[in-house]
DNA sequence: GACTTCATTGCACGATTGTGCACGTTTATA
DNA sequence: TATAAACGTGCACAATCGTGCAATGAAGTC
């Protein structure tokens, strides 16, 4: 390979994937011949580090290129990404739960699956801002509901606002699922929107232990509001091909770190 | 030859559907000749991308170009397992919205008809204590949702109690759906259950209007408790073959009588 | 030092995809 | 019914993709 000064050279695969990534979460696309003369390597390279980068669920392939995959934005959308590793993610989470506890379960696609593979029978009091997740715990055996009341936020897909955390504080619960936007093994729990931090606080505050449930994306991107320390996860759950350097950083932090399969 | 104009705008072919959908979702329509300026590329290929997201079911294919397949379109399909009776029912209670309305809706089988036959785009407002219902408003455009919050009762498929009572008399609303077991032209309103009967009260006193959907069977029942006069019923939607003698007296007593077609 | 092992890379080649154009058909509207 | 716009389909061509394979180089082993 000659040394050409445009060039970013000197770059391992690794670090070449998460250039990859970066330029993703800023510009939503990337063109794969453009990042072959960047980086000064064979498009063929370009396309398996995006071939892999998708298998990992963190960004589309596209003819030409790649799209940035949190890019989803209907509530539908989101509820049809990727159902069968969301699941997977579901049920090892739900497998945390005890008979007879009480369960904190925020609004998010995610957690409905959460909320579709508790256990039946069991006395699980299920306390829920999201009327999905309610709707779909309503009629099983075994499960008390109580839905938490507020202005329905459309693209959280839940109640949020000041009456929802008055009626959080006023209970106490033993696990607490809050959907987390983005997670840090040093800095913790970080959401999007400035009225949902309020909630999950109220949220991690009522519950004995709090269980994070993370996709790949959320624990590489960053978001703008910080939710809690990572002193108060209890539980982690992520994907069976998650970063091992990250998930030893959680555990020497004193996390409950669990794998997908 | 012509086919190096491809990439004049940088829009990779698949960030290019993508667009195309947000632009469906702001403003529910998008026309093929504009689509093919606008990208640079002929109106066949914008035909082929259309016709994809048609496939898929996201947009509605019509002359000159695509329409947004709206969620209430692919509910009702979803729904069609519904009686019809209760849809035309549904649709005629529906008609009685105005636009910028506030609405309370009670839980029920009826009652979540009602709620995905409501117009979208007029900005209603929408107090609820079911979950399903607020879930099949969820991401409809042009609705405000309103979660009454408590414990949920599995046979009646929404909040109640106390909690809810308090939620709903700090409100007030246009029109009001409040389910009914049994209604009669001299007595009123009756209720099953003797928590939904306060709940109902409540609802019904916070209203402007009341609207009472009836099957016929409720026509002729009878129920344990009383929910409210006469006097606070201002419509009355029955179904084509109702007994006339019975709508008879509840014009007679200066209910607006609708029937569904 | 010679050897193996393994990951990474570039290249060749066939397969796939996206594109515009031509041509005949369908559709909306006057 | 007449007419023009929009449509679908078949086709040629180029860009892109996936895969097999050999070359390179680093790390470990004898």
């Amino acid at each position: 390979m000659s040394a050409d000064i445009r060039r970013i050279d000197g770059t391992l695969p690794g670090e070449r994937q998460g250039i990859v990534l970066d330029r993703l979460q800023r510009f939503g696309k990337v063109i794969a011949a453009e990042l072959a003369v960047e980086f000064g390597v064979s498009e063929d390279s370009i396309r398996r580090d995006l071939r892999e980068l998708a298998a990992a669920g963190l960004c589309k392939r596209v003819y030409g290129g790649a799209l940035l995959a949190t890019a989803a934005t209907t509530l539908e959308e989101r509820r049809a990404w990727q159902p069968e590793r969301k699941r997977a993610l579901a049920k090892v989470a739900a497998s945390l739960v005890l008979p007879g506890q009480i369960l904190i379960i925020d609004a998010g696609s995610t957690n409905l699956a959460i909320a579709a593979a508790l256990p039946e029978r069991q006395q699980l009091t299920v306390v829920t801002n999201a009327p999905d997740v309610a709707a779909a715990l309503m009629g099983r055996p075994g499960f008390e509901v109580l839905m938490l009341g507020g202005r329905i936020d459309h693209k959280i897909g839940g109640a949020v606002g000041a009456q929802t955390v008055r009626d959080v504080q006023g209970l106490r619960a033993d696990l607490c699922f809050p959907g987390a936007c983005a997670i840090d093994a040093d800095s913790g729990l970080w959401t999007m929107d400035a009225e949902e931090v309020v909630l999950k606080r109220a949220m991690v505050e009522a519950s004995g232990e709090t269980v994070i449930v993370a996709t790949n994306d959320k624990l590489l991107t960053a978001a703008t509001h910080h939710t809690a320390s990572i002193a108060a996860v209890t539980h982690l759950v992520v994907e069976r091909d998650a970063d091992v350097k990250i998930v030893a950083r959680f555990r020497s932090k004193g996390v409950g770190v669990h794998m997908a399969s």
